[in-house]
DNA sequence: GGGAGCTTGTGATATGTTTCACGTGGCAAT
DNA sequence: ATTGCCACGTGAAACATATCACAAGCTCCC
């Protein structure tokens, strides 16, 4: 009972925290028995000062003049996270994208799995793909309920997104991630993360632009590590 | 020549313009002529506050006392977010999430196109879809000097985005979106975006556990907006 | 056991972003 | 004109986040 949970991590750590997940992962893999501060940052994009606050918000999981233990951190990052908790999730919306995120590789390898999938298209009903079934929306409500499923994807149409969204929050749904280029209401009760294409590439666009107006004189071949996640 | 140009917009800003972008195209559908700070803010789950600095630090848009005319306001975060220029894009990985990215209409629309797709298995190699051809990734560095493509979608596994990332680099490319749960290593000219299925989930997974956890005493059905990225 | 060398954890500091609050300009109606 | 109201633009305050710098703790080796 060592007296951690010093303030609140920013949301922003949380996502790093996943990086270092991954990147443990890794480690771990190649029979890496200790990493630093220093060398996860430069695995991650981040700086050492990050790293160590970053963890810090949860726990003293270092040992001073050595480093972090990497198995050790990783099964913490997971608790953290809430990873082996076999969150099972639920798609709605089985087009292109949402079958691209049935065969998602990922997921499962990260302890997520889609175990439901509806459309509304008659044409897709039916089908399996990977061993899930596709059902008609009417059956969210009583599928999510009976198997308890918290956690929705949505890959439906923009002007679909909305009452979809209303449905699964009906059925007991606590966290929602997005793929729809819409600005979804949600009970305040219910998390939303968002994924949208478009603002992503606008974004790049608007750097773009900006980085051709000004001088462009960079022409040094620097090796440097940059995300959205860092800076 | 007016004196705007203000400091520099914060990231978090660019990306909240093309929600605002966004949700004008859809005003201006609606044949709304004029829209308020507020009421812009009540579309996009950002406050009015926050509306009127992310527009202020571009330049003065709005009327004191009326609002901002939905028509010009679209046009210039159209200029702004470089949209339009009709950036012509380079997908490379043709699998699940590649596919699902060339017919995905949200890029079109926005004026951005995926004009060449590249792949390593010969099984998709010469196979079409939506027009464009799949050709092998030898090819890479010719044709994006050839058409002068400066932005590439990156839809390989993780453990081929680096080495693809350089030849993209190689090749010219100036701007990355990244699909791969991985780090990438990019020298400082060149922009990048990722998009990491695994830490949206394990955000979400996060902080379910953590409501889970605290008091769970929230019922009340109050409608309210969260998106990742107010607040 | 004690000193050297390393790396964490964390106050203090700096930087960046959001929110507040109000001056300014604009419209409409009297 | 004048009055009343409205909504933008923006300095200043509040807040959040990242960085710095160093004391504390660990290991090794003599």
């Amino acid at each position: 009972m060592s007296g951690s949970t010093r303030g609140k991590a920013p949301q922003m750590a949380i996502r790093r925290l996943s990086m270092y997940y991954r990147t443990l992962a890794v480690l771990r893999e190649q029979g890496v028995e200790s990493v630093s501060s220093e060398h996860l940052s430069a695995l991650t994009g981040s700086t050492a000062a990050q790293v160590r606050r970053d963890l810090a918000y949860f726990g003293n999981f270092g040992r001073r003049g050595v480093g972090y233990e990497v198995h050790s951190l990783h099964t913490h990052m997971q608790d953290i996270l809430g990873i082996g908790e076999g969150w099972p999730m639920a798609l709605v919306g089985v087009g292109n994208l949402g079958s691209a995120l049935l065969a998602y590789d990922g997921f499962p390898r990260q302890g997520f799995r889609i175990v439901e999938a509806f459309d509304s298209d008659p044409r897709r009903v039916g089908t399996v793909i990977l061993d899930v079934v596709v059902k008609p929306m009417y059956q969210i409500k009583e599928t999510i309920q009976s198997r308890q499923i918290v956690m929705a994807l949505l890959a439906v149409p923009a002007k679909a997104a909305q009452a979809v969204t209303e449905q699964l929050v009906a059925a007991g749904v606590r966290c929602l991630l997005n793929f729809a280029p819409v600005t979804l209401m949600v009970p305040s009760h219910v998390h939303l993360a968002s994924v949208d294409l478009s603002i992503e590439v606008e974004y790049l666009s608007y750097v773009l632009r900006e980085s051709v107006a000004e001088g462009d004189a960079s022409e040094a071949e620097c090796s440097d590590v940059s995300t959205v996640l860092s800076k």
